[in-house]
DNA sequence: GACTTCTGTGAGATTTCATCACATGGCCCG
DNA sequence: CGGGCCATGTGATGAAATCTCACAGAAGTC
């Protein structure tokens, strides 16, 4: 009598890095294997546990219910062994420590690494992810990016360097957008998906539309902002989500934002010590605010946001 | 950039049930592989890590404080992916569920399964491992067993049998007693190891100890029995352990009591509902009572216990 | 309607993993 | 102190899992 009867780590492995990017080729490329691979892999899970956990057609494949259940449990569990393992003493210079809101890291910041890394060849990166508090010293963070939202406390010793304004808006799946009226009451009226990291979000869009809009019919909160924009997308509701998550997934349509996105309260800032930023630290603070100023804002007009492939 | 960088799953899985069972060859039985499999993973891992997680000679392998804490976080870890997969839809009869502490089944019930099996092969057990409360209904549990201490709460429509005597005393690692008088005041003045699962251990049993007792020189608490154990033969310091889960590792010399055991307070017992425990629940019972009547006594006296084979 | 993007899949190569059998080292016991 | 016992380490070998490559299919874009 085993004690434990689990299916193959690496599937679940496989499994949870599709969840969180929500397309096979880039679960692949984190994994360092072929989409090929990861095909397989979730093939294989769904055969040994005889259920679905993707559903629609191959180019919007989104979760199905018991899928995202799963996911959102392996994610925190996969974390968790992650940060366990001891690291060997790293040999070499310290690199530059940069701590950073998970899917913020995983959407837009890794993605423009590469120019860094090939402005300043010679400073070493280390992307960590996380989205609580942290310590400078202690946890020897050289700069982190967060949400500027009001009531969030930081480090007291903070600089704080907006250097991207939030743009978000109410996503849906297209299945579920056709069911309604494309305004604000009637995306409204629909199941609303929350994120604890950034619970403020319907919040902060609702106060920004005019007149009196209905109340949802349920609300229901996730761990991450990539298991939000999952859940939206498997057409369990409606996300506030920021143009910068989902930009990817309205190009492909597996998201539509029938409503556009509008500037939201918060900013996203770089957090730096106040005395003794490191010069590193503040070559790679500049380098955000450049980023920041030419990352593509949404299109104005809500129109125009619904199908385009605008942006990249 | 991958974002996990992991070593393989498979060899963490190997040394996690390495830590829980203290020894190659039961953790290969758990994993039903050879015991070669295992010690090959454990290598492997280290190899990978570049961290010693094992130490000791071959007959009396401990955990380093490195393989101590890694083990510590892999094993919560583990169960939530466990927990998170679906189960396919069971098929055939409900088998009688039972919920029971993780060490006490893993040192006493499941290696006494059998008999039950084979007394009433028409019964399918499913034993569940957990210490935090349950619910008969919702839980679908038939039978839990728990250790009954004061303040502790149970459904409140439970039965109470006992069905063991709980004998513990202080156990070490025999290079570290070494160091000490066998004393209970000298037993007393080292690093103490408590757990969570059961706190009241230490008070408990130096309760009963005649005389002022020195205070520890430091406290350390583990989530698990079995962490406890482990981090005791580690050297880390003094625990107070149960005699039926420390038998086989006094037999083979990893630990040590150098004052025996006394019984204490608490007792082991099986709780059923009130009304309406099913006919196989209170089959079960009966054979938990049976099983505990035949099952050993410590030897009575401090000095006996010390590196005797007893039992078994 | 050609082009792009992403996933599914067959065949074959590769890596990983487990087994078997035996060696080794520590310990107990007489 | 040497034989027996127990648990782990290891070389050789085979099986299974997993990956890659190349191509096909499906859906959407322009």
């Amino acid at each position: 009598m085993a004690r434990r009867a689990l299916p193959s780590l690496n599937a679940l492995r496989a499994f949870e890095a599709f969840a969180r990017h929500g397309r096979m080729t880039l679960a692949a490329d984190e994994l360092c294997v072929t989409h090929g691979a990861i095909s397989r892999q979730i093939r294989h899970l769904e055969d040994q546990l005889g259920v679905a956990l993707t559903e629609g057609p191959r180019s919007r494949l989104r979760l199905t219910a018991e899928g995202l259940g799963l996911a959102q449990a392996l994610s925190p569990a996969f974390d968790q062994i992650e940060a366990a393992v001891p690291r060997p003493p790293q040999a070499g210079p310290r690199p530059l420590v940069v701590s950073c809101l998970p899917t913020f890291a995983m959407k837009w910041l890794i993605p423009r690494l590469p120019r860094f890394q090939a402005a300043h060849p010679d400073i070493a990166v280390r992307v960590m992810e996380s989205n609580g508090p942290f310590d400078y010293q202690t946890d020897g963070v050289d700069l982190a990016i967060r949400m500027r939202v009001a009531g969030q406390t930081y480090p007291a010793d903070s600089a704080e360097t907006p250097f991207m304004d939030h743009f978000h808006g109410p996503v849906l799946s297209p299945e579920l957008a056709a069911t309604i009226e494309p305004t604000p009451a009637g995306i409204c009226a629909l199941p609303r998906l929350h994120t604890r990291t950034f619970p403020e979000g319907w919040s902060d869009w609702a106060r920004k539309m005019p007149g009196d809009l209905p109340n949802p019919v349920s609300e229901q909160e996730f761990d991450h902002y990539f298991y939000l924009i999952e859940a939206a997308a498997a057409g369990l509701g409606v996300a506030v989500g920021p143009w910068a998550f989902v930009q990817r997934d309205l190009a492909s349509g597996r998201l539509t934002a029938p409503l556009g996105f509008i500037a939201g309260e918060a900013s996203i800032v770089a957090l730096t010590p106040l005395s003794g930023a490191s010069p590193r630290a503040v070559l790679f603070r500049d380098w955000l605010v450049e980023e920041g100023r030419t990352t593509p804002r949404p299109p104005p007009s809500p129109e125009a946001a619904c199908h385009s492939g605008a942006g990249r």
